[in-house]
RNA sequence: GGGGGAGUGUCCCGAGUGGCAAAGGGGGCGGAUUGUAAAUCCGCUGGCUUACGCCUUCGUAGGUUCGAGUCCUACCUCCCCCA
């Protein structure tokens, strides 16, 4: 990767983002001579975006912070299509009224990361609904698809793989890629748009983008892709406590949004630190030579700034105290998460098994009974050894009781 | 339209002579060890139950049988070959 002359790409390639690019000599020339616009496009397809979007959503603000105009393009349309791309399943159809759902939801979670507006490097958001509603089938056959070849989208990995491993692949999704390119050619029409990011699975669809702009509107377009951000243990990185880890607060809260990351393996810390923050890079370099448990502290910080980015500083500290008061004070936090329940049971006395299912922590009382066997259930920081124990007034401790599982999940439960 | 094959524990893959809560993986969870890490080792991984035990599960619906994941019939879905 020879040296790059922009900032963004400078930048970009340095923090780790840098996959693959169209014409890189090209694409640097026109960043330093002008203003460019780049696109990343989001299906909705769920209620929230999670830590896989959020590395595209990084590279938008990188491109904002390179003196670059981010277009986010949210597929109100496409996600009615649903990409193919990495995948052995067709996605289960959406109704138009859940894509909006998730796409109002999904806007709201842009904004926190880059900022919108008039200027001439402020982002705007825009949704390919717009254009592909409205398109009528003949006129765009006639016009777009008789630029397609079978031949080339047959030979496409989004296709073929779903082909070779003989996984049904339907029109419906066969059409993802056309789609996705008109997108990109539409989006230099409409805003002077040449540039698409994407993840290296995108390759693909941005060529057939970069193509169909060639043709049509003969102009060279410029794509750049980025590798799949895994762990270092090779998974796709994502698990969290209560499943993915999503932006929204509503669904995965800030505090283990810190966690999350306050537990990523030591390989990852410098990776992730130079993705998922924008701590210096020589800062990042720092922290990442930390040797043995002071790791930690690299950890803290990573924690701490992507927490701040995701959910506001406010909310990074609470996190962080609440995190530091349950794991090195070896107290009680009041900012963990809070089950209420009615007074009277407390009075009467609470199975265990039923406290540890109603708080969440295991999922039946059979569950809990395992967990016990296994020694990994514990009632403010004891072990339960019995499963007959009951939950009385006298386990409450600053008017709660704390129920643990494991080292790492604890739950409040408080009398009401 | 004709012929052949397949759907198994609600995370996935996958074995399964009529006696099966159903082999084995992966993943996940817990324990030990650690640094809230990795690696390693151990345990758990349908529901109810203090327990004997009871209930629900193998694409769907029926049937044969003391007894069905396993045999029969119909239907659904998917794959392959022929037309």
């Amino acid at each position: 990767m020879s040296a790059f002359r922009s900032p963004f790409l400078t930048e970009f390639a340095a923090r780790g983002h840098f996959h693959q690019c169209t014409n890189q000599d090209g694409l640097d020339a026109l960043l330093s001579k002008e203003r460019v616009a780049g696109y990343i496009g989001f299906d909705c397809t769920a209620p929230s975006l999670h830590i896989g979007n959020l590395t595209q959503i990084m590279r938008l603000r990188l491109l904002q912070k390179g003196g670059q105009k981010p277009i986010v393009v949210v597929g109100g349309g496409t996600t009615k299509i649903g990409d193919p791309s990495g995948k052995d399943e067709s996605r289960q159809l959406l109704t138009d009224a859940q894509i909006e759902a998730n796409k109002v939801r999904h806007m709201e979670i842009y904004r926190r990361f880059l900022k919108f507006g008039d200027g001439p490097t402020d982002a705007i958001m825009v949704d390919n609904a717009e254009w592909l509603d409205k398109l009528q089938y003949v006129p765009f056959l006639r016009d777009i698809g008789r630029h397609f070849t079978i031949n080339r989208m047959v030979a496409m990995d989004s296709v073929k793989l779903r082909l070779e491993r003989e996984q049904p692949l339907t029109f419906l999704e066969f059409n993802y890629m056309i789609f996705q390119a008109y997108d990109f050619a539409e989006l230099y029409r409409r805003y002077g748009c040449r540039l698409q990011m994407g993840g290296s699975d995108q390759w693909g669809n941005i060529v057939s983008g970069i193509d169909l702009a060639r043709r049509t509107d003969n102009v060279e377009l410029f794509g750049l892709t980025s590798p799949l951000i895994t762990t270092s243990s090779g998974a796709k990185m994502g698990k969290s406590v209560s499943g993915a880890v999503w932006l929204s607060a509503d669904m995965l809260s800030p505090y283990d949004y810190w966690q999350y990351w306050r537990n990523v393996e030591d390989a990852d810390v410098g990776r992730f630190l130079r993705i998922f923050t924008d701590l210096p890079l020589d800062e990042i370099a720092r922290l990442e030579a930390l040797k043995g448990a002071e790791m930690n502290d690299a950890k803290k910080v990573l924690a701490n700034e992507a927490t701040a980015l995701c959910h506001g500083r406010a909310e990074a500290e609470r996190a962080a105290e609440t995190s530091r008061q349950t794991f090195e004070g070896g107290g009680l936090s009041a900012d963990l998460p809070t089950v209420e329940i009615p007074k009277d049971e407390i009075v009467n006395g609470l199975g265990v098994l039923g406290a540890f299912t109603r708080a969440g922590l295991t999922s039946s009382n059979g569950d809990a009974r395992r967990q016990i066997a296994g020694g990994g259930l514990r009632v403010n920081d004891e072990a339960v050894t019995d499963e007959k124990l009951l939950l009385r007034a006298e386990y409450l401790r600053e008017g709660v009781i704390k129920l643990s599982l494991g080292k790492k999940k604890h739950v409040l439960l408080k009398p009401v």
